[in-house]
DNA sequence: TCAGATATTGTTATATTATAACATACCATT
DNA sequence: AATGGTATGTTATAATATAACAATATCTGA
């Protein structure tokens, strides 16, 4: 049995929306989980790294390499181009963010520890991302390829739309 | 029962990787769809735009909108940023090209009559890039978002890898 | 600890991709 | 031909990304 309790269905899409409430936990979080995680593999998260990366989770939205220098520049006169660049390859080649291609934007991967190319959807309105489970759709796709004999290395997975807040709007 | 030959597992999907042999039939096909698909819903499909939408179909690959201008001004001095561009925007409005985001460049529709997003499998190795059905994909994708209570309007699938050919280099 | 090797960051310059803004030309209807 | 909408021309600049080489920091083994 199931009511058709629009505003609670909404409410309850909101909830899940994002995983998370608390920001700036979340933002700890990830640091310390980035800080073990490149101790482990033996590279290193360098302070200017780590503050990309800080910077990139405390935007609630994905954010542009040059936005990223903008901040980086403020604080740390030399930063240029290659500065945020560099920090980006590296923290990308962690699995520790992801670049929203249809964007030309970076966000934090809130699962670094298994490697993953991740499904992004992208409020139009708002523009928050959110990173969600691929239930299915990386089986698909590989599913496909096979059929066609393409051996698939890196997937761009990327839907934008409205998010549930911004569908009221 | 099923015997691991190998090399004709690999033939076999050779031949489907691309569907169609004969590349100037393709253009040909795709500029005489485009100009019925603009006459029926009275858009105008003028030589540059027609030029362009030859020129993407022409490259085997996804070609960028610098190397469009490039072939445009060598036969029309004029040509400048503006000038691909705003076709580009026409044609993809219509939804005769799709754009692929992980390479910033464009390739022609094949499936022009129906509204779709397109998913497409790149081979690293040799630039050439497919357009595939998405057989559960999409709902898949569709699934998931509404799960969320998120409304989809534009999706980006891409996968990055090794098409048949490539894979035995 | 020191020297050499490697990795990281600094610095300058430039490449690549994309859009803004305004002027002119085209062309369909009256 | 006058009008209004669409398309293109033109100039300038914005936004994104990389190349190439120099300097510095960190690591490793003797």
């Amino acid at each position: 049995m199931r009511k058709k309790t629009t505003t609670k269905n909404t409410v309850k899409a909101n909830r899940n929306w994002r995983g998370s409430h608390d920001h700036n936990a979340c933002v700890v979080d990830a640091l310390s989980t980035a800080s073990s995680l490149c101790d482990k593999r033996r590279v290193r998260l360098t302070a200017l790294r780590r503050r990309v990366l800080e910077l990139i989770w405390s935007s609630h939205k994905p954010i542009g390499a040059y936005a990223l220098l903008d901040i980086l520049k403020s604080e740390h006169s030399s930063a240029q181009p290659p500065t945020v660049y560099r920090a980006l390859d590296f923290l990308k080649e962690q699995g520790l963010v992801h670049r929203i291609e249809s964007l030309n934007a970076f966000i934090g991967c809130a699962e670094p520890y298994h490697s993953h190319s991740g499904m992004f959807f992208i409020c139009d309105h708002c523009g928050d991302a959110v990173e969600m489970e691929g239930a299915g759709i990386d089986a698909a796709m590989q599913n496909t390829a096979e059929a066609r004999g393409f051996q698939i290395q890196t997937r761009t997975i990327e839907a934008s739309g409205l998010c549930p807040g911004c569908q009221m709007a």
